[in-house]
DNA sequence: CGCACATGAGACATTGATGTCTCATGCAAG
DNA sequence: CTTGCATGAGACATCAATGTCTCATGTGCG
């Protein structure tokens, strides 16, 4: 299906690698290059030619999670009818990725100092948008920020893929979850007399 | 203030450097042994005495988080009064360890395959049982399974000590986020549709 | 066929952290 | 004072991962 050619002959799928890279790391987030390599089924030499290391390796994933987020966010049309089942989209379309999220959020925290990449700037700025623009419209509270909910978007995304990776939880339950407790909360919401305020 | 002698003369306080080394390392996680000694005014080879190895260290501070971790619990009193008010007591107590938290959370996927200290089994299953207990009394939904919610409120509590770390949002507002939206969710639950009446 | 070139295999140096060791120092107890 | 002992400083070996390099190989292409 791919027909990618560099110069005359067929180098490595690039794409093909970083997809197994990705499948392997966030099993494992310290896999060395070496089982990277054998994982991906070529050399340690060849996958530092496509990759100048593992720093590297790590910022292409990270370029590839971006992308398909915001293919995702895209997807999920986040401009159009009740933020409610925006939200529901977004979450639903983003799902696949929320391996590889959990493990870049992790890997950020080592980065330490270092600058981000500015595309998650992006999507976090889209995504908050989506809570500012349901606050607007009288759908979501107005008492938890669009950051918070935005950041707590992310930790539950990654917590799910960890407790689906652990086999905690069933994968099949894994959108229902986040938008559940996202949207609705733990408490039950007909019989009690919901109250807040305070 | 505390006088604690080991054969005849005072050692190196070992909480101290506890202390010390999760002030640290939560927030540079990559922290070496010689990063850990300086911050808690140590020499490496006196750390190195106290704990066998960075291992040792992180079970260390991994055991420090669960006996406080239970603390909270307890002094949460999960059994007594409405679920709601318990797990509202609960994010309270457990607030001043979630920096804590949040590094073993993460770190512990490094662990891979080695087993895990029994002691998270221990408070999983208590905070399962707050979330059981909510679901009997009708104040929590059901379906939202209590590991999963267990899971959530460990993926809240780790997201929102990074959000305050990173500066994305005041420190004051931690309980208040976590439980609002563990609790309640971003709905709003007065205005719009969602037959409830009060 | 013969060339070009990407690859695989592996040697090698480098780096950073770790663990171990020794020794001098300082301090408190006897 | 003298002794015992924990400490600080640092040398040192080790280890794992990384990055770089060379070379043989195989295969597509002209």
């Amino acid at each position: 299906m791919s027909h990618v050619r560099y110069s005359r002959r067929m180098a490595v799928d690039r794409d093909q690698v970083l997809r197994s890279a990705a499948a392997l790391l966030t099993r494992k987030s310290t896999a060395t290059m070496d089982e990277v390599a054998k994982a991906a089924g070529i050399s340690r030499a060849t996958l530092h030619r496509q990759f100048a290391g593992r720093d590297a390796l790590v910022r292409a994933l990270e370029a590839l999670c971006i992308a398909e987020c915001e293919a995702a966010l895209a997807a999920a049309r986040p401009d159009e009818g009740p933020a409610t089942d925006a939200v529901r989209r977004l979450v639903a379309h983003i799902e696949p990725n929320a391996p590889l999220i959990a493990f870049l959020y992790t890997e950020n925290q080592l980065f330490e100092g270092e600058e981000q990449n500015e595309g998650w700037a992006r999507i976090d700025e889209r995504v908050a948008a989506l809570f500012t623009r349901g606050q607007a419209g009288g759908e979501f509270r107005i008492d938890l920020t669009p950051a918070w909910l935005t950041e707590a978007l992310y930790g539950l995304l990654a917590s799910a893929a960890w407790a689906v990776a652990e086999g905690r939880v069933a994968p099949k339950d894994f959108t229902h979850m986040i938008v559940e407790l996202l949207l609705g909360g733990v408490l039950r919401q007909d019989d009690p007399a919901p109250r807040k305020e305070s």
